[in-house]
RNA sequence: GACCAGUUAGCUCAGUUGGUAGAGCACCUCCCUUUUAAGGAGGUGGUCCUGGGUUCGAGCCCCAGACUGGUCACCA
């Protein structure tokens, strides 16, 4: 492994703590029992507090020194003095192993008594230390000027997401996000559970991928010899719950979807869903709101969000629009009674891109997806879907062309989708049949398979219920102001990084020369080597900078040989 | 998939017509007892993303590629 100077020198640092007795990584408890945190809240002059964290600043000045120490909470400032640490003549601890041998980054224990400095800071005075974890590899170092400006961020995306544990020491308001995440999903619980709605789970490897119109990913189970797909919605396993005689079942869901990756799709995401019997749509969309106005409470302690450019406002209620409504207000057209011909037509007039794939509900879809969706930034619900895309929704009470389904948007994006489940067999047997006969026409978003499994579970009746299913980390993008699903997501999906060759192919054939005769003068070798100028270049600086060979000038002329 | 931008020290970034690779912070050495983004002095540190080409000479120019970010398209 090659190692930077920094690197070298914290394993030099290593093993002279081991040579003084220390031992860097000590295996017994330490006994804290104050946090950062809890020392500011409960600041007492002259209060014994036991504490741990990672050294992250130092200010050495001589026998004194101020130092940070960053725990789960975060910081406090800390007061090495060198009489305090060290009262007899012997200095080691302070000169030697605090001032030399400890670096930004190391856990430390601390003993220590509180006071406030001159400048008024609150303080730890510390009495006795101890090394808990020597950390090799140097953290990046952002710090925060007297005008709040940031230097030397830790910015790179690429390097925060690769290396997110660096990216959760050195940015608090990287794990200011997940703390938001976290009780988001506490918040969903609570309000779901005080309704007695029931939690569950169901199978993650599927035998059909059902519930949406996804890519799987496919993956084998050597026992059984067959495929298995994981899967990319749970909706069907929660419905078999309902059928089944649960009132109210929800799963956070984690779904995989075999598609492209973008700051707003990521492989696997969490996905919430809900089922409650006996319900409607028109039940779920009060639910719905009166939820996502507690989650927003919960979270920000207000009901208000920003994001980019706009303030959204989760407070319920939330307006409620039919998609033939918004869609006539938005183009001036009526979808009302329209035939596929007459949609198509429409779609050509407003610039739409049409294919002989799309049926009608593709068609007002795309008018949907293209005139009116964006326009929605304040939460509001899209409902009466087409029946044609919608084949897991109750057809309208009042109009068989479309569904009992809404969707709510926010930002001009859908962030939650439910329906009054279709219940009636059937009807399921021949929607399945549809969505069959609409992909082998082409439409790659329709479901090729049917679950009969999940048809048997309907003949068995299962109660009139509403479903619903959030996007739980599109929501905790809009409730944390994060434009990209990677910042809410502790460890999104990277491209593998490109491991570093020790010794490339050409040093490897120069060392070989050299080895048959060594040393060797320079030209010659290089000669034959038959690299370019460039090449050469390269491999020879190669070879000394790893001092695997030498180049010596001689009276006779330059000479390599190998070390 | 298309377009745009980027890739130089551990971190954040400069880099002249193509002529010996730089700064700040970090790190190392020394000085400094209540400081605070970063006190003072001196030092170390490089696969300039990769490969090829042009050239006496390439971080810089040309070609090809990799990776990353962004915008759009696709996808829910």
């Amino acid at each position: 492994m090659q190692l930077s100077e920094l690197e070298i020198v914290r394993r030099e640092k290593l093993a002279q703590l081991r040579a003084m007795g220390i031992n860097p990584y000590p295996a017994d408890l330490f006994p804290v029992n104050h946090t950062s945190k809890q020392i500011k809240q409960d600041f007492e002059e002259g209060k014994k507090v036991i504490i741990a964290g990672r050294l992250m600043s130092r200010r050495i000045q001589g026998k004194a020194s101020f130092a940070e120490l960053q725990d789960s909470t975060g910081r406090i400032q800390v007061y090495f003095n060198r009489d305090e640490i060290c009262d007899g003549e012997d200095k080691t601890l302070y000169n030697e192993v605090y001032k030399k041998l400890l670096d930004i980054g190391d856990f430390i224990g601390i003993e220590g008594e509180l006071f406030t400095t001159q400048v008024g800071e609150k303080t730890v005075m510390v009495k006795n230390f101890k090394l808990l974890s020597k950390a090799l590899k140097p953290l990046p170092q952002p710090r925060v000027d007297a005008d709040g400006k940031v230097h030397d961020a830790f910015t790179d995306p690429e390097q925060r997401y690769r290396q997110r544990y660096a990216d959760l020491v050195v940015n608090p308001q990287v794990k200011e996000v997940f703390m938001k995440r976290t009780k988001l999903f506490n918040a969903m619980r609570t309000f779901f559970n005080e309704r007695e709605y029931f939690e569950v789970e169901t199978p993650i490897l599927q035998p059909i991928a059902g519930g949406a119109a996804a890519r799987p990913f496919i993956t084998h189970h050597n026992s059984l010899d067959i495929p298995l797909y994981m899967r990319i919605a749970n909706e069907l396993y929660l419905k078999r719950l309902i059928v089944g005689g649960f009132d109210g079942v929800y799963e956070f869901s984690k779904n995989f979807r075999n598609e492209g990756m973008d700051r707003t799709h990521n492989p696997e995401f969490t996905a919430m869903e809900i089922y409650v019997s006996y319900k409607d749509y028109n039940w779920m969309m009060d639910f719905c709101e009166q939820l996502l106005e507690f989650c927003a409470m919960e979270v920000n302690g207000t009901t208000e969000a920003t994001f980019g450019e706009h303030t959204i406002n989760f407070k319920a209620p939330y307006a409620r629009v039919t998609m033939a409504d918004s869609i006539k207000h938005f183009t001036g057209f009526d979808i009302t009674g329209k035939s596929e011909d007459e949609l198509r037509a429409a779609c050509i007039e407003m610039g739409i891109t049409v294919d002989k794939t799309m049926g009608k509900g593709k068609l007002i879809d795309e008018i949907f997806g293209e005139k009116c969706e964006g326009n929605y930034i304040q939460p509001t619900f899209i409902t009466d879907y087409p029946k044609e895309m919608s084949p897991l929704c109750k057809e309208h009470r009042d109009n068989p062309e479309l569904t009992e389904r809404f969707e709510l948007m926010v930002c001009g994006k859908e962030i939650a989708n439910a329906y009054s489940e279709l219940n009636d067999p059937i009807d399921q047997r021949e929607r399945f049949e549809a969505q069959l006969k609409l992909a082998e026409k082409g439409d790659d978003e329709a479901t090729a398979f049917i679950d009969y499994d999940f048809l048997r579970a309907l003949e068995y009746g299962m109660p009139p219920t509403s479903g619903m299913g959030i996007g739980m980390d599109r929501l905790i993008m809009y409730l944390t102001n994060n434009p990209s699903i990677q910042e809410v997501l502790f460890f999104p999906q990277m491209r593998p990084e490109k491991k570093t060759v020790a010794m490339s192919e050409d040093e490897k054939a120069v060392v070989k020369m050299l080895k048959t005769s060594n040393p060797m003068e320079l030209n010659a070798l290089k000669e034959a080597s038959g690299l370019s100028n460039k090449k050469w270049d390269k491999t020879i600086k190669g070879l000394t900078k790893n001092k695997i060979a030498k180049v010596e000038k001689t009276e006779e002329g330059l000479f390599v040989s190998v070390i």
